[in-house]
DNA sequence: GCAATTCCAAGTAAAATAGTAGGATTAGGA
DNA sequence: TCCTAATCCTACTATTTTACTTGGAATTGC
């Protein structure tokens, strides 16, 4: 129903844990794992997906443990997002990339492309809909960087020391 | 991954569907589902989902069928999908809502909330950047109406009078 | 009455999600 | 040099959601 997964969730909020420990020379998943109440091995797979992006950089063995990939002020949430989700799409209709599998019938018809595709009378007016759709995800969450969402983060706990909402942990 | 299901895609599909079709008394699912390639059962889901949301009228027996609930030009992208997908929010978070299941561990302790929730430093940060998103989509959604859809899909079909791409028929 | 239609409630196969499990590898420190 | 803390890697699995299908009952124009 068009919502984020745990992976891009859970995701930010480690990278929101991890840029508010750059003072830390590395910062491992476990205590991140801890601070954040998300399952250790689970995040594993986050941080292989950041690494891979460039997002986070990594050191192994004792002491070993994860670094930003470059300033919190140049990581946005949206590349944060892809990394995690692949994709911050909400609709790919096939139209929108390459024309897949059309033609599987063998003939080049257009009958038998109406067939495999949409068909009829209001075609790929959705598909304006939907490129609307993603253009605004994308511009919003490529508009924060992380270094907005830390001192967001600094100034929320000064205000309320002691009150911590429950978030997005259990968020379906 | 954050993507509309079927239901918000055919969901649309359809209504501009009908939409198109204001001229006719009513319009039945066979002639739409035919039309627009999609399973004619699946679509009575959906079509229970409008007329509950009073954006579809119907008459039952034969010649029966659909009509849109109001003018084209008064039902927004958003409408249709809020009926088809029960909401439009990419994420939806506990906090948002009312504090779910809070305390269930017996004790209003802070430690308690904590490993119930999301505990921890950047707690509702994402909270942020959530409410962003959903902000962005609904704005979005709400922005566009059936009537420009309508005239979007004839425009289209008499630029590419013999082009029909595929669409989101099969979507996934 | 019969055919076309909406309406309704379940059931179901496939896919995606949200994890777990079990280890191999690496490196710092006692 | 071993021990321990950490990343890294691959596969497995339970649960949930999606995308339908099935089988009918109720309604109404012709």
């Amino acid at each position: 129903m068009m919502k984020l997964s745990t992976k891009g969730r859970y995701g930010l909020r480690a990278m929101i844990d991890l840029a508010s420990h750059m003072d830390e020379e590395t910062v491992s998943l476990n205590s991140i794992a801890k601070r954040e109440n998300i399952s250790e091995s689970y995040l594993e797979q986050l941080a292989a997906s950041l690494k891979k992006a460039g997002l986070v950089t990594s050191s192994r063995g004792a002491q070993g443990g994860y670094k930003l990939g470059r300033d919190a002020s140049q990581i946005s949430v949206g590349d944060v997002l892809r990394a995690c989700e692949g994709s911050t799409d909400a609709v790919s209709c096939p139209g929108m990339l390459s024309d897949a599998k059309a033609g599987e019938t063998g003939d080049g018809s257009r009958q038998a492309r109406a067939a495999a595709g949409c068909a009829g009378a209001d075609v790929c007016v959705s598909k304006y809909v939907w490129e609307k759709i993603n253009a605004a995800i994308t511009d919003t969450v490529d508009s924060i960087f992380l270094d907005e969402l830390v001192r967001e983060s600094v100034r929320a706990r000064s205000v309320h020391p002691d009150e911590w909402p429950s978030c997005d942990t259990q968020g379906r």
